[in-house]
DNA sequence: GGCTGTCATAAACAATCATTTGTTTTATTG
DNA sequence: CAATAAAACAAATGATTGTTTATGACAGCC
């Protein structure tokens, strides 16, 4: 046997130390986290690290842009379907639980932890952000023309109530469930689109 | 002129440092956030803190305490009023949103940071966190007999996706935007009362 | 079988962490 | 003005932070 993949299914040291970083910025955030935990959770000593990967701020870096791109990702391709814009807007919040199910601790470092990227690598973090909300707020605005939403909603507050909602799930969402995560985005897509009211 | 309180309001040496450590761990974090930061924050050495406070860790128990019990007595009424559950959800929400808004700093420390208590404080932090979504949930069961609400809403997933909408709104909720925290809640409501569909 | 590059160790670096101590300044009050 | 209390200073504590360095083990390859 040549090769040993952990349960995290780590191929290489270089994956390992990602992986376990990323553990460990979603469980106990970056300023909460040492070089020092993430090489006892890798089995190797802290000055190991540097072999491998630059800096802490580096592993930051490449989890919060690696894990943004999987949400536009899973969601870009809806939002230019031509299917309608409730179609859309649905397809696109279930695909969104299914990144977040997929890697919940992963989806905490992309929601919370980016406040700690420096000056160098924020400003593009905080972009890929503002146009994954801006994706959300035209499939919107397609709905207002078409006349399928009420023309009475504020966009910007509607899809902030969408994203917040949405981004709020990894604080509960559990592999362990009895909910596969397509079904908890179509329970939450419900929700969102008709509301609780019967 | 006796006393001389500042922007923040603080009437005193302990409340300077409340006042501080809350907007610090809020927009920092924790464990980002040093006595140092505090104690210049303050116009003050960090020694001179440990006159009036007993450690970093009573300052986050207070806060994150506090701050709770801000919501529970926000909302608490509303759920026992004889209003429809409608009206009652409602009613809640704006609370909410309110709440947040008075102070989303110190709302932030609230959402994310009684992570960092110790494990004398951390299990009453989660209990008061817990009882907070069974009221939201006692009111959607209400709704469900009452007919109010859809019978096929389930209703632990409705009320996590309106609590994360409403607990992400310190994210981006301002003191300088046009609308009022009134306004907001009462467009949020809408929003998850009744979806977004015309 | 020696060579090359990969990877880990062991040990240390300066900086910063929360906190404690003894002393001095500042303000209040009689 | 003198006495008292409150609050801040100045300096140091041991522990922990991210990171660097020098050294050695162990592969695969010609």
């Amino acid at each position: 046997m040549a090769i040993a993949p952990t349960v995290e299914a780590a191929i290489g040291p270089r994956d390992a130390i990602m992986d376990a970083a990323m553990h460990l910025f979603g469980k106990q955030g970056y300023t909460g986290t040492s070089m020092r935990d993430i090489a006892s959770a890798v089995g190797v000593l802290p000055g190991s690290l540097y072999a491998h990967i630059a800096s802490k701020e580096a592993l930051l870096i490449e989890i919060v842009d690696g894990g943004i791109n999987r949400f536009l990702a899973a969601v870009g391709p809806h939002v230019v379907s031509d299917a309608s814009p409730v179609e859309k807007l649905r397809a696109m919040i279930i695909a969104h639980v299914e990144i977040v199910a997929d890697n919940p601790e992963r989806s905490q470092v992309v929601f919370h932890q980016w406040r700690y990227l420096g000056d160098a690598s924020k400003p593009a973090a905080i972009k890929k952000r503002r146009d994954y909300e801006e994706a959300f707020i035209e499939v919107v605005e397609e709905g207002i023309q078409s006349g399928e939403f009420r023309a009475d909603v504020n966009r910007r507050i509607a899809v902030r109530t969408i994203l917040g909602a949405l981004n709020w799930t990894p604080e509960w969402i559990s592999p362990e469930g009895s909910l596969s995560p397509a079904s908890i985005g179509t329970l939450m897509a419900d929700s969102l689109l008709t509301g609780v009211l019967a």
